[in-house]
DNA sequence: CAACTTTGTGCAAACGGTTGCATAGCTACC
DNA sequence: GGTAGCTATGCAACCGTTTGCACAAAGTTG
């Protein structure tokens, strides 16, 4: 038979029958009687037809396909968040489109542009780290579109996102840290326009502050988090505070860059220096030591993430107010902190 | 203004000018006068036209949308692949449709008919690991669809593919513990009705008769190359064995799990037992010791299989035999097997 | 200046479905 | 037996673009 797909009206030809009838009886309208209905069932099967969303999309207005704009989608939390997505998006009967911004606002607008024309019905995304200003995101408010942010995020009221509670899962950790006997705790941080380096590291002062310990910017290096860069982290931190007895990362990374020098250095983990990172990064539980870490919910968050972007999509007339959904993560003790039972 | 998108009636109707007019300023047509198109252009950014790729696509029988099926999004290959499918894809003006099999055949066969449905131009799979046979491709041929297995492929000559050469790699692993003394090598496998396993597996045996060692069907653990299973394994090994010299594993992550075994049991690696595994996952140089492994080129597998779909999808008259590439392997040696000098 | 070519534009039919409305054939009721 | 109501189906417009063909106006040629 070729290449040709059998099409709604091939059916009608086969059946004698109107395309609006086959049609219905495809989408089982009640108005079609079953006798009608189980023959062109039969048929299609018959001729192995296959809908063309594309045409259905068009007529409709609607298509069936949601977007995701990302940063990267290696790396193991986004890919994480993502199968939460594509998993909750396909189980409602979407498909989804992913793109990932490579950390570049140009690539975002680019983006976000591709999404928009492909007619998806709502779009997901977490911020590039070189995205400062968002007004690209106002043409999708025009266009009334469902929008809702996860992880990196712009903060603002009118919008919907879910973001993990940073600042309490790194709150968490630097207790646990202080409860191990931790006193001079440093910590390496990440880019501060960032709202979740900037809680992190918020909680990194409080939780100091409300134990009456010292917060010398001294033992603070900020960075971009990545095993190099915590490796410098570490070096300069020991350099200006041989004495440091704790270090708290605001990610998994980092902190094994730090530990490789602090083992090359003959500090004993956890003994001398005790770590808690953030992440849970597949590797923080192959480290030697395993590495203390904060859970960030990843699935969780793409499923609750689809899940608030479909409700938008099916409330038709647009009327619900924005919705920030804020995850509780989970600190994770290990070897690299624990130093007694 | 609301909610109402631009389309190319409301530039023609604003211009006075035809739909088909329209269209062919926007396209840049040869046989439209330029002061037109300047007029049609102006007008298009000042109402902030963006066109409905999905009528296009309908009128045209060309979606611009490739499909991907992975086994899973998440782990660090797959992640890779795909990060080098979409960047190819977009620099050739393609959008990409993600799906995952979770592993499983049925999830497979419904990703199968989402992209059909969605009018994708060509489709990327790997295979799941419970998928034993490919009839279901067979629609997919029929409709004369480009089609690129990658990694995990139906072994067949007429299908295109893009694997890595995972027995040169394997060998090259294997020769290398021979060289550095290990005489008494055991081999943890995969699934063994997967191309890449069963290479990975030839070339151990391969290579131990090369070098004239024995080869014993009892140093060889077959397993789903999990952490945990990568422990159950070793502990097998070792009870059988309590003498070998080296391991050779199919991938990283059961390795990982071998190697906190080994280190439970007083074993000093690499001198004692020196280990090698496969995949150049990420948590590979974050281990203590670090692990020698294969590089799987990651990056360069998703732009080639991409590449590749691409030149089938434009070849008009599908006319293009099926083509195999072979990508080399890299080994990374590292402290996990390195011994001297 | 007739005939022919070129240039720029419009008409209308696709693409493959969906859907409001009309209608034909029955049944049922008063 | 006339009217109302229900059931099952068909007609035709529509979604937003693309594109083959027709054609008017202008330019070119002999």
């Amino acid at each position: 038979m070729s290449t040709h797909r059998a099409s709604i009206s091939d059916l009608a030809a086969q059946l004698n029958l109107s395309v609006s009838t086959i049609s219905r009886a495809l989408n089982d309208h009640p108005s079609i009687s079953d006798a009608t209905k189980r023959r062109v069932w039969d048929m299609a099967q018959q001729l192995n037809y296959q809908p063309n969303q594309l045409a259905a999309a068009l007529r409709k207005g609607r298509s069936n396909t949601l977007g995701v704009i990302v940063p990267h989608i290696d790396g193991h939390f986004f890919a994480l968040v993502l199968k939460g997505i594509e998993n909750g998006a396909n189980q409602a009967g979407f498909n989804v489109m992913i793109c990932q911004s490579n950390e570049n606002v140009v690539h975002e607008k680019k983006n976000l542009d591709t999404l928009l024309n492909a007619q998806v019905e709502g779009i997901l995304v977490s911020l590039s780290l070189t995205t400062k200003d968002v007004k690209h995101f106002e043409d999708v408010r025009r266009r009334d579109l469902p929008l809702v942010f996860f992880d990196r995020i712009m903060e603002s009221p009118d919008v919907s996102a879910v973001v993990l509670d940073d600042y309490q899962g790194a709150y968490q950790a630097m207790q646990h840290l202080i409860e191990q006997g931790c006193r001079r705790i440093a910590h390496i941080g990440g880019p501060q326009h960032l709202n979740i380096c900037k809680n992190r590291y918020r909680a990194y002062l409080d939780a100091l502050r409300d134990h009456n310990l010292e917060q010398d910017a001294s033992m603070v290096y900020f960075c971009d988090l990545t095993l190099p860069e915590g490796k410098v982290a570490m070096e300069n931190l020991l350099n200006q505070h041989p004495d440091l007895d704790g270090v708290f990362s605001a990610n998994d990374l980092a902190l094994a860059g730090g530990m490789q020098v602090l083992r090359a250095r003959g500090r004993r983990i956890p003994q001398d220096v005790a770590l808690a990172g953030f992440s849970n990064e597949l590797f923080a539980s192959l480290t030697e030591p395993m590495l203390t870490t904060v859970d960030q919910r990843c699935e969780e968050m793409g499923r609750t993430a689809v899940k608030l972007l479909l409700d938008m999509v099916a409330e038709q007339p647009r009327k619900l107010p924005p919705r920030q959904i804020v995850l509780q993560p989970e600190l994770l003790v290990r070897e690299s902190s624990q130093r007694h039972e």
